[in-house]
DNA sequence: CGCAGATTTGACAGCCATCAAGGTACGTGG
DNA sequence: CCACGTACCTTGATGGCTGTCAAATCTGCG
């Protein structure tokens, strides 16, 4: 047992016991900026952020880039490689970062043979599944200011299940420029926003942390409310 | 067996021999403009749409609905009703239809049985996973006419897939409001977008249908080029 | 120190939303 | 058969949110 099986089974939101006989295949870092996958390459691991974040994007053909979705630690990188051996998208590295890999084959001889293990898995898939559901609502639907309110509380909401929140503050080492082409929107437009954040005291943000200052006014602008 | 089993093993890319065995357990008509499901009911079915289109969407506090995906004959509708009982999005009937339903519990058995249909299963879902990576990119990242040249360009491979088109034409029920819902665009945009479409001799459409007039010329403002 | 990248701010433009009006098709009821 | 209502599509005028372009400031880093 190490600390990636336990992040992995932290991440299908299962028992840690279940888990016992995995072990890791690789333990990898990587720095901040690099490509941990680029879209089309083939793989037989499973990979698991360990310590770090990263993202998954897609590159268009005129240089611009669409981000999918935000990695934190505990979270599975390509919960699908094991039904599919083409990955549709690219994953680079946020910050430097640790993620370690596991073979897909003997994962996916545990999915057939424990029942538990299978429903966690999938379960994995139907979180994110809800998940870029709320990203379409947001990109279809909503402004720009209910975009980044939204895109913060997310975050929050999902650091502070794995505990990686202290009071209202976290981590936050996302670039207005990552923000940007998360939200379908400009580097400029999103500095406009969260400076208006800032002034109207939501939000605290210096180098690398965030700081919600008033959630019930951030929730009023970028909670779903569905 | 019956037309219904047939669609599911279509629809999830499987060998009809694999499903002999499964038997629908509804046969449902229904009317156009109708809801089959709302958001946070609980079911303990899996549906396939039979005959007609039907879509999911989310309806905002406020009022507009943003569409999740368009559906047609041999799509399942609730695919990941055999992990989770809850439904986070509501399905409308789009034209008069007909679906049938699979207890979920006979679905999930077979999964664990049958290792093969249990990788179909998995390919649907992270087929729908990549469709949604698409429309990301689209509501993220481009525009209108690219949006909508990219909605009309996957319904064409979708409906060829199925055997669904003659020639470059096939059926079309989409509102020009439902375009818009489902592209995150307005109505009265939609209109004009489709006019200039028209215009420029790239489609043409009538009550119901849609002919491709001029393939490379719609490829080259909706192609994904990926 | 110098450079590259991130953030901020301002001016301006454009895409698309909003508001409004009119046309067409279709079903219903008289 | 015709009046009428409803829903959809079309078109025009106007406005606003956000993108584009540009430049200044700041920061970290070699």
């Amino acid at each position: 047992m190490n600390i990636c099986s336990v992040l992995l089974c932290a991440a299908s939101g299962e028992e840690i016991s279940v888990c016992k006989e995995l072990d890791w295949q690789d333990h990898k870092k990587i720095r901040a900026h690099k490509n941990i996958k680029s879209a089309g390459e083939q793989s037989d691991r499973v990979y698991v952020v360990c310590d770090g974040w990263a993202f998954r994007f897609v590159l268009l053909p005129d240089g611009r880039k669409q981000i999918l979705s935000i990695l934190i630690p505990g979270d599975v990188i390509t919960p699908t490689r094991l039904f599919d051996e083409n990955v549709r998208f690219s994953v680079q590295a946020l910050t430097d970062m640790q993620y370690c890999g596991f073979a897909s084959s003997i994962l996916k001889a545990k999915l057939i043979a424990d029942l538990a293990f299978l429903d966690a898995w999938a379960n994995l898939l139907v979180a994110e599944r809800h998940h870029h559901f709320g990203l379409l609502i947001d990109l279809g639907s909503r402004t720009a200011d209910e975009r980044i309110a939204h895109l913060i509380l997310d975050l929050k909401l999902r650091l502070k299940r794995r505990g990686m929140m202290v009071e209202r503050s976290f981590v936050f080492p996302l670039s207005q420029r990552l923000i940007a082409a998360a939200t379908g929107l400009t580097p400029e437009h999103v500095s406009r926003v969260m400076g208006s954040f800032r002034r109207e005291g939501l939000i605290e943000n210096g180098k690398g942390f965030l700081r919600i200052v008033n959630l019930p006014g951030l929730q009023r602008i970028g909670g779903l409310n569905l």
